[in-house]
DNA sequence: TCGGGACGGGGAATCGATTTCTCAGTCGAG
DNA sequence: CTCGACTGAGAAATCGATTCCCCGTCCCGA
């Protein structure tokens, strides 16, 4: 574990001074190839590597992003993260990836951590429309933020999300051209703007189609409360024809629940959801689920995260994506 | 986003030197008492936070330590991931995640960058016992590195894992108190310690009642191989009394497939199989499955990485924990 | 031939926190 | 009363990479 080797080593060993050995390797065009040349060399056979903080703490840049999701335990917000990393590795720059265990303390703490280590940028799905704003703006004050999937909107930061009324929609118009005539949603509370959305929509779409009695069930966005709200599904009365989940973390567990206690899904009642995430694949069946192009997403949320440290003074930008219901056994007919 | 106050700005708005300032928030006794409440009091009126790169600079320690998994996407690993943050919190420091996406290459270069970004420790779930071992080597050279679940050995680092050994153990005993005599072991490829260690295992103590065609399955840690692994399964002759399953993402999509082709588990075929992780229990039936005591092997992680900062020179050393059996509806009665 | 401009490259300052070094001042012992 | 040990605090060096500033050189046109 000796000490390392320096600017001012290769310097020394390709003859020249350290300020042209940084500018050499920085690639600048002011310097005469032959003496790069020189230096390139002797970088390459010390095995030179610069030192991260030397660096940061002069350019107070870091080429390292920060990411906050309220759960790694959830594989859509896995997928987020991957596609992400994805875009940021074309240009050189890394990931750091904090879990904020859906709660609003450990958010903040987070949060704050990564402004502490100066990223260059933030990313963060937060854990409530409501309480999430203080960090946020905090946060926005040093740094630039984007909100990805979900929005705080007091906040006032750029945001990247998906169009949670058209997702509902196709939900609704697909198990209506499936023969469904009473629908129940299944979601979380409405306290992120995605629960909140979801929810809004399917009232409206589904209309007067809402299973009269036990047409919506609230809770949290994991698996404990589908296995929860499939109970006091069967407890209660007729199935409806549908049923639309906010998540398919929900849905999962909600469907192995369902079956265990022998309904026949889609043949009883027939289960949409939302995320298309690698779980919903692995149920039988498997389940119908709205796609969100999160590669996309993800490459625009980098975009505006880009865009704001270029010009701090923007307004707040919101992209919104279009999403795609992806139809599976779980509607079939 | 304004400059940031330094310890310059809390030194002058307590009237004394930078030097004196910077004792007084390291809590350092040779300090005036008057004094040093003097600092704090204008450190926490100002707001201030030290810089974390000036600071690891000149300390060369970030308080920061680094982990990299095989995948993400595998909640026993998030498990590992959760169990080593929370213990790092105990102490202020702070935890970079990589995914190394099941790959030597991407392995090698999350590893590096967190060499780079000079951690002052590494926790690595190797990706091949053998393949990994390169970048593993010249990481410990820099860094104080543990492995953590599986081992590449002939990196010479340290290592916490469990038994193995014991814990198939208690898996076939348990099975042939529930009056099994044939079993089949479905797993990975013996490219990991842990997977090896488990065949082995199982061919140990099963012994002649390792069913005598379709005895091993071997693929991937994923439940792409789960289903597969089902499949042949299904194709081929009679089922055995028992199956044991090398990990829950494989157990969880085998118990799904079988059971979309009619097979009743725990009736016609038992199952039991590793790491207990938060999927097998959303499954029905759940999954017996075999507890590994994650939070005590984060803990002793931690606490060899720092053994070896303080003295680099002592020889690798292997912690294993005793892991035990938890019993569930995969092997009722 | 000489002055101005372009250009390449080196010295030194800078980014902040920490940690020597150094020294003034205090106290106790002889 | 004097000398040495000790205390506490400030000045300055340090950790490395980057970059501003400025100087020397060379070329070209007048």
């Amino acid at each position: 574990m000796g000490r390392s080797i320096t600017v001012r080593d290769v310097a020394a060993a390709a003859q020249v001074s350290p300020a042209t050995a940084s500018r050499a390797l920085a690639g600048h065009p002011s310097v005469n190839p032959e003496m790069a040349r020189r230096v390139l060399k002797a970088s390459r056979e010390l095995g030179y590597s610069a030192n991260v903080f030397a660096r940061a703490l002069r350019t107070q840049r870091t080429d390292t992003i920060g990411m906050v999701v309220p759960s790694i335990s959830n594989p859509y917000f896995v997928a987020a993260v991957e596609a992400v990393e994805q875009v940021l590795a074309e240009t050189d720059r890394s990931l750091i990836l904090c879990d904020s265990r859906d709660t609003v303390a450990t958010e903040a703490a987070r949060i704050d951590l990564l402004v502490g280590r100066r990223v260059d940028g933030l990313i963060v799905v937060p854990v409530s429309a409501h309480d999430s704003v203080p960090a946020l703006r905090t946060a926005a004050a040093e740094v630039a933020v984007t909100q990805f999937d979900r929005i705080a909107e007091a906040a006032g930061t750029d945001f990247v999300g998906g169009d949670n009324d058209d997702g509902v929609r196709q939900c609704v118009e697909h198990l209506r051209e499936r023969g469904c005539r009473t629908f129940a949603y299944i979601g979380a509370r409405p306290t992120t703007s995605t629960a909140d959305e979801r929810l809004r929509a399917f009232r409206r779409f589904a209309g007067d189609g809402v299973a009269p009695d036990r047409g919506f069930l609230l809770g949290e966005f994991n698996a404990e409360w589908g296995r929860e709200a499939a109970r006091t599904l069967l407890d209660d009365g007729p199935l409806p024809d549908a049923i639309v989940c906010g998540a398919d973390v929900i849905a999962v567990s909600l469907l192995t629940t369902l079956r265990a206690a022998g309904v026949e899904v889609p043949r009883d009642v027939k289960l949409v959801s939302y995320d298309d995430s690698s779980m919903g694949q692995l149920t039988v069946p498997r389940l119908t689920s709205v796609h969100q192009p999160v590669d996309s997403m993800a490459r625009e949320a980098v975009r505006l995260l880009d865009g704001r440290r270029e010009d701090g003074s923007l307004p707040a930008r919101k992209s919104i994506f279009a999403p795609d219901i992806v139809v599976r056994e779980s509607t079939g007919t």
